[in-house]
DNA sequence: CGGAAGACCGAAAAGGTTTTCAGGAACGTA
DNA sequence: TACGTTCCTGAAAACCTTTTCGGTCTTCCG
């Protein structure tokens, strides 16, 4: 590992690793001034193509590439944005990153990632630390889909994914758990489904009401009963869908179908319909939430869901921060909308 | 959001949002020079304690914080560093990740989180991009434990963690996959079980080799045979889980533990010994690997595993780049022991 | 041939900070 | 009083790039 000081001016000793070379290097090689490389570099007009393409050349037989912190400090922008999430090992967040990443091409924009661990303490931290490296602006990632505290008034532009903020005159990004609960018992109706349970998880999540909110709207509209008489929730965990599945057959064993809050939980349903002899999709179709595929695509059989098209939302975040950058930000809450992902766990009833 | 160019001078508008003030507006409102603003700041020895105090007064007053963009410019350290991943969904990046996050305390260092999803080019792009923002160091994981093309000799300190490079002079951080099959099996053996069986995933890969080469190592040093004739290579599904161990059942009923080389794999074992009405732990004791807390906290019962520790290979990985920051790198390959995880698929036989 | 227009190029300022070095004030000593 | 110390403070350079603006050179027209 060659490194240390390099001297800039020896230019005899080969190539050379990438990245430490000046712009005055450069122009001294190409026998111009640095104004000149710069703007030859720049494709800025003022330059001959005979002179450009010597500068060229200079950049790269040094291999060139210019210091990013001297340009963010001329032109008031470090092309980074900081991504502040509160569950990285949370699966949620991942893709959400992964589609902000993905919109920002990475010439233009980095991403600076910082986990706060649903530390309010180390969220400060962070946020001064981005603040000070002087990000162009920000997304932040709730832990949870409810809402959450608002950063307040900063600098540079926010938005709030996944979790909106507590203040509506910032900017969040949602998914549309209403919509999604709604689909899945669309799907479930469409395919001949008439007796409906629905099994969920932790009541005090707002997205456990709202999908099943989602889900009623849909049966109502129908003019379907919920079959088991309730909306079980419990806790977001297969062994809580094992448990449910078994007492909900206890309470009405004619059931057709089971929307299932998560895909956790649906796999907990799955194995005690296993266990109970009942055939899945034939005699009980199964349909989970949240597309998370190892989960969902290892079931036995693989498990139809709703997907919240996280990816999206985090694409859309990141484009909506890029127009807010130099533009103004809107303030309000924007939903995505859920996708269903079709599998083997439901099909038509013959 | 009050964006948009904000007169520095005009300091009577109440307490504005932080992060745009400057060391000269400081310097100004606490009556000193910049340059004694700066030491007072940095806590240099060479100024009046009651000086200090004014500056840092009128510091607080103005919320200003450095511009980090500056400071690297002239120390020539930026405080961040480059991680640059190949599977930012897989589940292997993100606790090294969070190891590494963990480890750069946020006030000194960022990470610039890069995904190349596998594909070189946007791997040589991402690397330019990061070696232009004058990074301090890169971390490189690579998406499966085998080797991987080493980045050569570049301008900053580079460390390969989970994938070693295929350079020996680079420095490589990777998990003992041999010593964790041995961990695995050792458990068992401990636990009295004596017809230990092996069923693993994709055999192209490095680590399943050494897994079983563990295993079956500690099997030798017992003097005990593998069950069922032989290593179960296949897939690292828990499809091939299932159908493993119906095979391995046929070939010899009597075995009374299983090692599978992930969790994945695991759960379809655990799937197929219910079906057969195998008690776990009674009569067959299942062991898996990697810890995947959602596969194997859920499983039934929860399953006794190998964890490969790799937050721990992320924090080590953080702490000698930063060792290598200003000092010189080793190279070679350093092995993190893996850790067992024991929960209640496995138990001694009475 | 004189002059104007146009094409190129370079000097210099700016961006915000750190650090070096020289100067000034206060103080003690001869 | 004159001088040497010790402490503080401030001016200025440096980091690397972009951009403005003035200057030089060529070319073309009258």
């Amino acid at each position: 590992m060659s490194r240390g000081p390099i001297e800039p001016g020896s230019s005899a000793d080969g190539p050379r690793p990438a990245g430490r070379s000046t712009l005055r290097d450069v122009a001294k090689l190409a026998g111009v001034s640095i104004a000149t490389a710069s703007k030859a570099l720049n494709n800025q007009p003022q330059v001959r193509a005979e002179t450009r393409a010597k500068v060229i050349q200079a950049a790269e037989a040094l291999s060139f590439s210019p210091n990013t912190l001297a340009q963010g400090l001329i032109t008031q922008r470090s092309g980074t944005v900081g991504l502040l999430t509160s569950d990285l090992e949370g699966r949620f967040s991942i893709p959400i990153l992964m589609g902000a990443e993905d919109a920002f091409g990475s010439d233009q924009t980095s991403v600076f990632l910082c986990d706060a661990r649903g530390d309010n303490l180390r969220e400060r931290h962070h946020l001064r630390a981005l603040l000070s490296r002087r990000v162009d602006g920000l997304i932040v990632v709730g832990a949870r889909p409810d809402a959450r505290p608002s950063l307040g008034e900063l600098p540079v532009p926010v938005i709030y994914a996944y979790s909106p903020s507590d203040n509506p005159a910032d900017l969040s990004l949602v998914t549309d758990n209403v919509g999604g609960g709604r689909l899945a018992v669309d799907h479930l109706i469409r395919h001949g489904r008439r007796r409906i349970a629905h099994i969920t998880g932790d009541p005090s999540y707002g997205a456990a009401q709202d999908r099943a909110r989602g889900a009623l709207d849909r049966l109502a509209q129908e003019g379907l009963p919920l079959a088991g008489d309730q909306v079980w929730f419990g806790a977001w965990s297969e062994a809580w869908g094992r448990g449910a599945t078994r007492m909900l057959l206890q309470r009405d064993p004619g059931i057709d179908a089971i929307f299932a809050g998560s895909d956790e939980i649906a796999r907990g349903v799955l194995d005690v319909l296993h266990q109970e002899k009942l055939a899945v999709p034939a005699q009980v179709a199964v349909i989970g939430f949240d597309n998370w595929n190892i989960l969902a695509v290892n079931a036995r059989p693989p498990l139809t869901t709703i997907d919240m098209n996280l990816e999206e939302l985090g694409r859309l975040a990141a484009q909506r921060l890029f127009a807010a950058i130099d533009g103004t930000l809107g303030s309000g809450i924007e939903t995505i909308g859920p996708r269903l992902i079709t599998r083997e766990s439901t099909a038509p009833l013959d």
